[in-house]
DNA sequence: GTCTATATGTAGATAGAC
DNA sequence: GTCTATCTACATATAGAC
């Protein structure tokens, strides 16, 4: 008895996972991940109800792949300072996908938050989880306002991203990180 | 001879403007559009021969709306850094605006980033209008590198919209104005 | 579980009467 | 210039054979 469904739905989550990222939740169509995937349109209402509920399952993929980056920053050291430097690489671990599509996350519930309560409260999602990790680190550095220190972070990573993608300028990225990551060393003394 | 003709060129326009805004470029129908003006669907066509002319006529009277904004942010001081700080206060006019749909701008550079290069170009038109502006702006505060200070200032802007949109809180708004504002301040001793 | 065929709605775009 | 009727394509979703 095998995986081999649960094969198949992780096949379709990974492929919708890309698409949504690539060319938006609205532009991408059961067609655009069925020639992705090989498999037939009308198979994937066996595994989702509706399109939706294949975005509840991608946000949830991406809480995990999220939630590995940041486990993996903190086993990479317990400083929490350096922890930050660590989240803050992803603007040049994945600058190449930035340049061309922008923040997934950021891009997902900008799409969403128009006129889709519902549908932006999902994408929100990994936004949260970054945002409660963020707290945990300001706090482990004795900051009292840790939560707008991670809205702050998160809001400059956002931008930068925003501002690269509508121009397509690497060098952006490549200033601004450094910029972001003074600031972060300077927050070493409190 | 009037001006029917143009009137309603213009009421498609406004309201295609305004739909892009809160409903999103691709999640804009021609069927949305004529509900909003009273203009049959088939009527459009006798005025842009397709959506994507629609598109363009709505970037350029952006162009022009924000180029006022801009005119008047001139007219109100001569000092640059009083223009820069009426430039960030978009943010607090805004800010009902910001909180449900974003930036009218960046969310639109946003969506048409993904994989629809035409599109993107016209939709950075007005960025690159602000980008400009600023630059003028850093340039007669006598910074060598105006344009990194036009591009910070804008991803800063990006940035705060992106976050509070995706958490609908007011509250970073009001404090990351202020917090821009300051940094507007600081950069008076050049 | 997997696939084809199809239902139903709506998209952008066109034709042609008035 | 304005409007209705309609075309073609494609969207999500369903039915039912295998």
């Amino acid at each position: 008895m095998g995986n081999k469904g649960e094969s198949n739905r992780q096949l379709i989550v990974k492929a919708a996972d890309q698409l949504f990222y690539t060319r938006g939740y609205h532009q991408t169509s059961f067609r655009d991940i069925s020639d992705a995937t090989g498999i037939p349109r009308g198979n994937f209402y066996y595994y989702f109800k509706t399109k939706d509920d294949i975005l509840n399952a991608v946000v949830e993929a991406r809480v995990e792949v999220y939630g590995d980056i940041l486990k993996d920053c903190e086993q990479k050291s317990t400083d929490p300072l350096q922890r930050l430097l660590c989240f803050s690489n992803m603007l040049s671990k994945f600058e190449d996908n930035l340049i061309v599509a922008g923040c997934p996350i950021g891009t997902l519930c900008s799409e969403l938050a128009k006129y889709e309560a519902d549908l932006q409260e999902v994408s929100r999602a990994v936004f949260s989880l970054m945002r409660d990790w963020l707290v945990k680190q300001f706090a482990a550095l004795n900051y009292s306002d840790a939560d707008n220190k991670a809205m702050d972070m998160m809001a400059r990573m956002q931008g930068i991203t925003v501002m690269a993608s509508a121009f397509g300028d690497r060098d952006f990225i490549h200033r601004s990180l450094k910029e972001l990551q003074d600031w972060i060393n300077s927050l070493r003394l409190n």
